[in-house]
RNA sequence: GGGCGCUUAACUCAGCGGUUUAGAGUGCUUCCCUUACAAGGAAGAAGUCGCAGGUUCGAAUCCUGCAGCGCCCA
């Protein structure tokens, strides 16, 4: 490949669309992605697996951006770096999907078989799915995608079945008709964390019942009355004065005309509504747990599909919601409903339909808890497994302390179906096999029934949880086998445990803490050795992005508008551990502009270069060059922050630094001090040459960033091998000797006077192009000899007729002034300088001295500082304290003379 | 109700071990199309770090309380 030189056309502005494809399919093809296990140290991280139809969001974009960023550099770190992809099957969400569909086709669910059903799910998998993975080609993601997963391939599916069996026998899962959260949409249960309880304005309603054989009544309050149906009793406080009376006596429900017990019990809150409970144990998880200790009936009112049951009496198979105001209705009739207060109250919605979850008491699947919490609560706790930024730990220890028994069944069929197996009604006329051939084995035994045939048996039509099966993920996409075998292949033996998992805060408990979980209890280790918590994307208005919303930009359209390389950078840029990350456009344009920027610092190095041009190897300064010593110690200085902040997750912070190193270091000092000498002249070879290798390595430390622009530049700079590409190019090494402190003081304050004189020109409207003469007077010998060998710095970026630095010059008259610390700047300006400004200009820069001096002498005059205060504290201070007084003096002076 | 956060420039946010009268990007003002880059350069204005106490030699930073906002859990 030629490179670009002199005599080449290069574009002005960087052109991501043409690169990007071309550097993906590079990396891919030649297996740049691809792990396999070897003797280096591995460094592994599995994708949290999206939704297999669903498309990229931004907060996939910024989850993924991220994970890339940490494989990336671990490759280059010369570590085995492998990133498993995948896609999880979501159950619910899928269904619901596939549900949609069919029914603008005219199909209901319940028209098909359940094997119709999954060929339509199947389709709908084939036509929509894997478009998220390709979208995260585009972002650039180094994926293994040779070892792509999904959770519903048929190993994954065996491993997710092997899983129940095992834990069913080990005594974790049982069968059990618990209260569970029904939602009525999709007619499943669901676990808890798929609730989403939202603040509503609700009404309390306030309803008198009759108290049998008697004038009297009692007011109950509820904010659901249709419930009133299945209500089995009134419950007051034992220690209620008001009702004393009313204890053991019995109520009559209203409409249903049900006598029922009036009951004590201390669960009743005395202040909350009239202190008089109505117990409805089918359908409140706590009126549940009274009914229970109180051994009342229960009423199950309730159809799957939310409408009334028979069993309700009243206002059968109307929805739950009619039923409600037709009882209101009846209630005002008969004079029962007292009043109608309202409240602020808690409903829970489902996740995934929002319709309204009604607790139901039903029988399901459940996980054990308490065992497979115990290591996983520990571990956490004891940093053992890091989370990033440590204050989720507490929600975490939170969640653990309190944690519930797990309802893994869903009653849908996009998913691993349950492999337990029932022969007859009762409640434990069933096994746990995995085959039907091995559940007539059980069944026959268990039941003693050696007749049993197949038709005698039929499988649980109901499915596991979807996270029942990504909880075992960064095991069974090694090894989907060793659930059943217990013996790890090489893959899970060398993968495992995995280094980092990166996700959202919202699926800690759904996801990370099961799959700590599940790695004690089948690995008897962690899954990953840290946790990093992204922000959630929002949008300016502080909402959270989403589709329903439509305030989500498609991240594809950033990329082609802004590039790949600048989305990433503008989503990093703002986006610390955890923060959520309020997301504007002007963000990737940020990102856009930086990679233009990077661009046109080749393109101009480009254009200095010959077919002739040799470039050196590897970057060796020029040691009597203060530039290159500056360049030099800086991009050192910068390796070692860069690194730490990466080690503790601080990614934007780490690339704040690299875009700061890049532009304000190198572009805007580094590249102006090595150009030609004459205008229309090229640059020296040599100097070329290292501004090159200082390039080289500023992209390497850009490249887990920006891997697109880097990788290109990388390639246009020299010909390289295969091997030799960015992707796995060394990080580079930092050597606490290349930093050097006094080189960059003494840079560093040269800057300043350049600067100064720019603000002169500035303020006295001087031309970039006129010349002046420059005097410096400097602090000392030492100081003048410096700057002296380094008058160069001063004319290249200044325009400067005569120079003369000297320890004891005599000050020139009429000439705005600078002072740097402690040295003397002036330029004189006879005829141009507005004597009245320089007098304020100086006046000004006095007085934030002064009032800098006096903050300082605040502390040196405190006895209790300088007593206490660490004695290189206190020397700083009054080092600072005498410089200050220095440079006020020599203004003062200056400001002196301009008023004689 | 319990827990966790947040409140810093006009806006969006950094500020991790307490010690340069607080940083970045955007926006704003002035100048500059100086042949790498106007998607740019230079200079500049802009903040009693939510409020009130406390600890300390010293607090945006640690502690307590309050207010407002947000999230999670029941």
């Amino acid at each position: 490949m030629d490179k670009p030189t002199a005599s080449q056309n290069i574009p002005k502005h960087f052109d991501p669309g043409s690169i990007e494809d071309k550097w993906y399919s590079f990396w891919e093809d030649n297996g740049f992605f691809h792990s396999e296990p070897d003797d280096r140290e591995s460094y592994t991280v599995v994708i949290p697996p999206p939704n297999v139809t669903g498309v990229l969001h931004m907060g996939h974009m910024l989850n993924n951006t991220i994970q890339d960023v940490l494989v990336r550099r671990a490759r280059m770190q010369g570590k085995n770096a492998c990133w498993v992809p995948g896609t999880d099957h979501a159950s619910i969400a899928t269904e619901a999907k596939v549900v949609q569909k069919l029914r603008k086709e005219g199909i209901t669910k319940a028209d098909l078989t359940r094997e119709e059903f999954l060929e339509h799910a199947w389709d709908w998998t084939d036509e929509h799915g894997g478009i998220i993975l390709q979208q995260l080609r585009k972002l650039g993601a180094s994926c293994d995608w040779e070892r792509t997963r999904f959770t519903l391939e048929e190993d994954l599916y065996e491993a997710v079945v092997d899983c129940f069996i095992e834990l069913y026998e080990r005594g974790y899962i049982y069968r059990g008709k618990r209260m569970i959260n029904w939602d009525p949409e999709a007619q499943t249960a669901l676990s808890d964390e798929e609730v989403i309880h939202r603040e509503e304005t609700s009404k309390l309603y306030h309803v008198r019942y009759r108290i049998k054989d008697s004038d009297e009544w009692v007011t109950i309050a509820t904010t659901r009355p249709e419930t009133i149906l299945a209500d089995t009793a009134v419950c007051v406080h034992p220690d209620d004065e008001r009702y004393q009376e009313l204890i053991g006596k019995t109520a009559i429900i209203p409409v249903v005309e049900r006598e029922v017990p009036i009951i004590a019990d201390e669960y009743v809150d005395m202040e909350y509504g009239t202190g008089c409970l109505k117990i409805t144990p089918a359908h409140d998880e706590n009126d549940y747990q009274i009914g229970q200790k109180h051994e009342l009936e229960i009423i199950d009112m309730l159809n799957p599909d939310g409408t009334l049951s028979k069993a309700a009496e009243h206002y059968i198979g109307e929805d739950r919601f009619d039923a409600r105001e037709l009882i209101i209705k009846d209630l005002e009739k008969s004079d029962q409903l007292v009043d109608i207060e309202e409240m602020q109250n808690k409903i829970g919605y489902s996740e995934r339909t929002d319709a309204i979850i009604e607790p139901r008491l039903s029988l399901q699947w459940f996980c054990k808890m308490d065992e497979l919490a115990k290591p996983a609560h520990e571990n956490v706790m004891n940093d053992n497994i890091e989370f990033h930024p440590s204050k989720f730990k507490n929600s975490y220890n939170h969640w653990m302390e309190n944690i519930r028994d797990w309802c893994i069944s869903r009653q849908l069929w996009w998913g691993q179906r349950i492999p337990a197996w029932y022969y007859g009604d009762g409640k434990n006329d069933y096994v746990v096999a995995k085959t039907e051939e091995e559940a007539i084995e059980k069944a026959r035994e268990k039941s003693g029934n050696d007749d049993l045939i197949a038709n005698d048996i039929r499988q649980d039509e109901d499915v596991l949880d979807t996270w029942f099966s990504s909880w075992l993920w960064p095991i069974t996409v090694f090894d989907p086998d060793f659930i059943r075998t217990g013996e790890p292949n090489e893959d899970l033996e060398y993968y495992y445990p995995t280094q980092d998992l990166v996700t959202a805060p919202e699926i800690m408990f759904f996801w990370v803490a099961r799959m700590i979980m599940s790695g004690y209890e089948f690995m008897d280790e962690k899954p990953f050795s840290n946790v990093y918590y992204t922000g959630i994307v929002r949008d300016s208005q502080r909402r959270k992005m989403s589709k329903s919303l439509g305030n989500s930009p498609d991240p594809i359209r950033l990329m082609e508008e802004y590039g790949t390389d600048g989305v990433r950078v503008g989503m990093l840029f703002s986006s610390p551990a955890g923060n959520d990350l309020l997301f504007e456009e002007q963000l990737c344009e940020q990102g856009r502009n930086f990679a233009n920027k990077i661009w046109n610092a080749f393109r101009f190095l480009s254009m200095n270069r010959t077919e002739e041009t040799q470039l050196k190897d590897s970057l060796e300064i020029d040691e009597d060059n203060l530039v290159d010593r500056w360049m030099f110690s800086r991009l050192h200085e910068t390796i070692d922050a860069i690194n730490k902040d990466m080690e503790n997750f601080r990614i934007n912070e780490a690339l704040h630094k690299i875009y700061s190193l890049i532009w304000d270091d190198f572009c805007d000092w580094y590249i102006e001090l090595i150009k030609a000498d004459e205008q229309g002249a090229s640059i020296p070879e040599d100097r070329l040459s290292r501004g090159f290798n200082f390039f080289e390595q500023l992209m390497k430390l850009l490249h887990p960033f920006m891997p697109f622009i880097t990788e290109e530049i990388w390639q246009l700079i020299r010909d390289r091998d295969t091997e030799e590409a960015m992707i796995v190019a060394s990080w580079p090494e930092f050597e606490e000797s290349s930093v050097s402190e006094s080189d960059q003081a003494l840079f560093e304050s040269i800057q300043k006077m350049i600067s100064a004189i720019r603000n002169i020109r500035a303020e006295f409207n001087l031309n970039p192009n006129d010349d002046i003469d420059l005097l410096i007077k400097a602090k000392n010998e030492e100081t003048a000899n410096a700057l002296n060998n380094n008058e160069w710095i001063f004319r290249k970026l200044q325009s400067i007729d005569s120079f003369e630095v000297s320890a004891d010059l005599e000050k020139p008259e009429t000439s705005a002034s600078a002072v740097i610390e402690g040295t003397e700047l002036f330029v004189p300006l006879e005829g141009l300088i507005d004597l009245d400004k320089e007098r304020k200009r100086i006046q000004k820069e006095i007085d934030r001295l002064e009032g800098f001096l006096k903050s300082i002498e605040g502390k040196l005059n405190n006895d209790g500082f300088v007593n206490n205060a660490p004695e290189d504290v206190v020397q700083k201070e009054r080092d600072k304290k005498e410089d200050t007084e220095t440079n006020l003096e020599k203004l003062r002076e200056i400001l002196e003379e301009l008023d004689s």
